[in-house]
DNA sequence: TTGTACGCGTTATCAA
DNA sequence: TTGATAACGCGTACAA
């Protein structure tokens, strides 16, 4: 391997010159500086990084955590991130599973985004107490170090209830998500007030998981009790769509018999026929957010914590049943 | 940041004790040993990966690049992957984009798995040359540090034709991919042997780009020019679904007066009706194949080419038309 | 422009 | 045997 050693062999200069010239320094002349930007090309001189990083404790690379790489999900979410990481320098490598948490506290990245329940939040104060920089999508966590920037999951929830109440709807099934996700956490708080300031409307609670096959689960129990028109608020689109098909299947017309909300507004929904109610918010923005608050971390600049909005996208999976 | 130093210190030994300690050495007494491992703990000790692989030359880390982060596709790819990896004690980060070709010559990843456009064949022969290995996934590469673990596109390519001439077509469209992806140029060559052996059959190419956008596109083609039953290959299951949608919506029969044949097998496949006929392979086990490989030779072991075998999943949007 | 200490962990060598 | 000393990997940055 080609070190600055080689180049200032062979340029007849020092290492010290040559880590000059090879970073812009005025420190060198410009005669020397091109001459040895030659000779290290000639050489096909790479930097290396483990070395870089061990002199300036820093390897300008941001970890993205997730629970899994299964989710088209996170595509877009991604794409924000990176675009503002490269922006700025910095590069952004996407990791999952408990062996990779190593990364951070090894100091092989420079922060972390997190969006992955492998990890406790005791695991994360710890790494925020070693003084590692973290943004966190998937909880709340107070601490210096760590900024969140969450969805506004309870305004979107408020949105779909309403929707489906203002629409006529009486009877209400609601769809959960796991109980140890924020998400359906939050998302259940404000389904649960919603539904105290109407008390005329009935709701009933489904256990769900956040995949598909729960939506077909619900979908049963809905058909099985089935007597007249009915809202549902999944709580979030892929259960809604196991609903739906499932539904479908068994030759009940989902936006008539059955009105469905989702959460999420995530690309597959376009594949459904008729076209799904569903919380919208910009995956690309929440991740370009998290890019942006996480790189203020790091340079020491004051940090709030921050909520990305979503809104109501309305289809004809929810009918209005008022004559 | 507590190093060995600062334990050296605490336990009044020498920072190479310690270290030996701490990589469980015999030269060190099990008493001794024991000590610094308490020590180390209790000052939260945690070692420094630049350090680390500064001194080793290694990482244990394993990049996979992707040309993007989109598509639901990945994820049992890069879980196959991570699985084979971890259990040999690597840890594999998530690549994409132009600027993070770097992790690679700048020797912060051990090897590489590529399945990603943004690289030209002369920057991974010339990562190869200095000695980086590689396994490529989307392109045929021939170099002793270079291994190829490639689908049987031909294969595939030759079972959907066939499956669709089988079943009485004789007029067929075929939908193709970017003309310069491996996948697309293989697919094709095999269309146009199996096509050379069936003179009988006529067949219109239409340009697809693997997108959604160009099966709809296709779909208004046939369409326009219908006058009875055809066979549509399109060469992935993306152009599939859109020519599906677009069709339906016209209020054409896709499996009655349209046959489609898609490549892939993706996921979001289940969520059609009538089923798409497609060609199947693992992902998972491609992952798993293409980190196996990887491990082989960056342990200099010999290694040959691989092949991911594939198989006909049939579907109800293929009618036999044969009476 | 250059010599050199430094960042931190690993390991060969040498002394007790 | 046990453990300490020091060289090493490579680039950075201060002092000279």
């Amino acid at each position: 391997m080609v070190s600055i050693k080689d180049i200032a062999k062979h340029a007849g200069v020092s290492i010290s010159t040559v880590s000059y010239a090879l970073n812009g320094s005025p420190k060198v002349t410009p005669e020397t500086t091109s001459r040895i930007l030659a000779i290290a090309k000639e050489l096909n001189y790479i930097p290396n990084a483990a070395a870089r990083q061990l002199k300036k404790q820093e390897s300008r690379i941001i970890g993205a955590f997730l629970t899994d790489f299964t989710g088209a999900f996170y595509g877009d979410l991604l794409q924000g991130m990176k675009e503002v990481l490269n922006r700025k320098g910095y590069d952004l490598i996407v990791c999952s599973g408990l062996q990779s948490h190593r990364l951070l506290p090894e100091r092989m990245i420079d922060g972390a985004i997190i969006l992955d329940l492998t990890f406790s939040d005791e695991e994360l104060l710890d790494f925020a107490d070693r003084g590692h920089k973290l943004v966190v999508l998937d909880r709340e966590l107070n601490h210096p170090a760590v900024n969140e920037v969450l969805l506004d999951n309870k305004a979107g929830a408020n949105l779909a209830m309403d929707y489906l109440i203002q629409n006529g709807h009486r009877k209400l099934y609601i769809v959960t998500g796991p109980k140890d996700t924020f998400d359906s956490r939050q998302r259940m708080i404000a389904v649960r007030q919603t539904l105290d300031r109407h008390p005329e409307v009935t709701a009933v609670v489904l256990d769900g998981d956040f995949n598909k096959g729960s939506g077909e689960a619900a979908a049963r129990v809905i058909i099985d009790a089935y007597d007249g028109p009915v809202g549902v608020f999944c709580l979030n689109d892929e259960m809604a769509i196991g609903l739906h098909n499932y539904a479908t299947a068994q030759g009940f017309r989902i936006g008539e018999q059955i009105s469905v909300v989702g959460f999420d507004n995530i690309d597959l929904t376009r594949y459904l026929q008729p076209q799904l109610s569903t919380i919208h918010y910009s995956k690309h923005r929440w991740g370009a957010m998290a890019s942006e608050q996480l790189l203020r971390l790091i340079n020491g600049e004051s940090v709030e914590h921050e909520r990305i909005y979503v809104s109501l996208v309305e289809g004809e999976s929810v009918s209005n049943i008022i004559e």
